[in-house]
DNA sequence: TTGTATGCGTTATCAT
DNA sequence: ATGATAACGCATACAA
């Protein structure tokens, strides 16, 4: 448990004043070259280490960002945190996560949280439960920048990272459409996440727009849990008539759908054809294999913390109230193609 | 952008000294009870925020932990960190995450920005290419814990959190020798890791128990991930006699597997019952439905934490060099049930 | 190019 | 029960 050196150590070591020394360890121009290197050896040799605290101390930032989250356990998050940690670990940041598990309660604590901790800037994707955005006026008002992604929401100041989930949505419906779907059914999450409030009318847009009436019933709002995907099926089960398509607003769900109404001797997409959302590796393994939309959440991840140290380091560029959007696609599979589906025995059997 | 209020603020506003507001925001036994709320409305009312870095600074700790992980898109270790930050979140400790990607290089470096960070303790899965432990002895001559999970190495003074990968092995591939295979293939990670070698022990001592042979031919090492998968079903085809039962060391590539398998017209289990490990979501998606072993990391993530906590406000307590195992278990499902299988007309088709 | 002096906001020590 | 003072380690304004 030996004592930690200080620049103090190494001044008295090369006989030279502690300023030197910080200037030095911080590359300042106004430094010998050869006493920089004298003291880098020095330091190195020393087994110096910076002190965050003292230096954060003194100069009132933390070199931290904070991120809040809904859930670490999501493919799609995971991807997002996976791009944002790669991103500011070549920049020297820190990270700090923490989940709001979708309440607005833990929300608010966490955020609060994060102003405590003095992060240099703050990156959200907001609950389901999410009311409002007061929580972040503090941030705001002490000119810390607030990022949001995915799940955002409009705030005068923020920059909002995401994708186009209307035109996503109308795509996936129009699919279904020209699938020779009729009467679609729409699997969705909480209407006020903006999420699936544009993918709900990306869907209505769709219908309206190939002639096809839209009715609320044709819509069920749940968690977009595996376990609401069963719940949803067999919702769809009990309708008559029984719907021929479904765009689910993930994969997750989309696919314990798949499951339920296959049990219950469906065949997809012969008799209902699916479409998920976000191209999570399941996707890719429940047979039929899922057609989907991309959602590249690593990419997101990137731009958002990008945008962000851009607004921390802010050389003068504010853009306020500003969008990204991010390409996404439709990715077709098996599960939403009614035209070329073989007519495979496996829907005899069920 | 207004001015932070410090405890000076409170102070001059109630006339009273810095110590006492200090004391009374600590909670200090030593300072009167309505003293104590006078100070703690103030503060609320004034905006007060404690300032980590000061108090850091002076306290000579963090109250941050810091979190070396191979990488973070994979749904165990999704978990893990879910149950890491529901426990410090509670604590009101702060998490920093780094991933190591699977390089021993990154990991290295990943560790000394933690400890430049000053992290009050570290918690560690290590990388397929970690070669040693030099990288921590920073931490461990500090005095600073280090507690190991999943991928772990034996360290003196470090805590393993574990389940108990050997017997797991052993009891899936008795499983399947129960099943009537008598030519099984393992399919495992880099054998420099605990998780890995444990379970080809696990596997070999299974063979031995039941009287079966064992040869170097049967066990494919490679990265774990799909593409792995693919790769080795293809080698297993190619095998002659083919092998009747694979264990294979996580689900994503056994499922990758059972993928490619079914593909070239083979039938699972009929043909070649699988194993996987881990339990992720995907196991219950792919059909057949994966066979698999339980590994928990929500708890494992919220025990290596504990332990973690334990140590650092060392009551006394070392726990050195100690291995703490958690429950896991084999969970059976189709794809191993070579006795139960109906012979699925799916099986004629492939 | 280098050095001196001071303050960042807290908490520990030692008084009262 | 409360207060005065110093110290934590660094970065800057100002001086030389």
């Amino acid at each position: 448990m030996e004592k930690d050196i200080t620049i103090y150590d190494i001044a008295r070591e090369l006989n030279l004043s502690p300023t030197t020394i910080s200037r030095a360890l911080n590359d300042h121009p106004a430094v010998n070259k050869k006493t920089k290197q004298r003291i880098s050896d020095a330091a190195a040799q020393m087994g110096y280490r910076s002190n965050f605290f003292a230096s954060n101390l003194r100069k009132q930032h933390t070199n931290t960002i904070g991120l809040i989250v809904p859930r670490l356990d999501s493919p799609f998050h995971s991807a997002v945190i996976s791009g944002i940690e790669k991103v500011l670990n070549e920049e020297g940041y820190n990270l700090i996560i923490s989940q709001s598990l979708e309440t607005f309660q833990k929300e608010k604590s966490n955020a609060k949280t994060m102003f405590d901790s003095r992060v240099d800037g703050l990156l959200v994707s907001l609950s389901f439960e999410t009311e409002d955005l007061q929580h972040f006026e503090p941030f705001i008002n002490r000119g810390i920048p607030v990022v949001f992604y995915d799940r955002v929401a409009e705030h005068r100041n923020c920059t909002n990272i995401v994708i186009d989930n209307l035109q996503a949505a109308h795509k996936a419906t129009s699919h279904l459409i020209e699938q020779g779907c009729t009467n679609i059914v729409h699997i969705t999450g909480n209407l006020k996440r903006n999420v699936y409030a544009d993918r709900l009318k990306g869907f209505k847009y769709a219908l309206l727009d190939h002639g096809l009436p839209f009715s609320e019933d044709q819509v069920i709002l749940g968690e977009m849990t595996e376990a609401a995907g069963q719940k949803a099926a067999s919702q769809i089960l009990a309708m008559s008539p029984r719907p021929d398509g479904i765009f689910v607003s993930n994969d997750t769900c989309a696919v314990s759908c798949i499951k339920a109404l296959k049990q219950a001797g469906l065949s997809v997409p012969q008799d209902i054809a699916v479409i998920g959302f976000n191209n999570d590796a399941i996707s890719r393994v429940i047979e039929p294999n899922l057609t989907t939309i991309t959602n590249p959440g690593q990419e997101m991840g990137e731009v958002a913390v990008k945008v962000l140290l851009l607004q921390i380091n802010g050389t003068g560029e504010r853009i306020p109230g500003n969008t990204i959007n991010l390409r996404s696609e439709l990715i077709v599979r098996e599960s939403s193609l009614k035209s070329k589906a073989k007519s495979k025995k496996k829907s005899v059997l069920a």
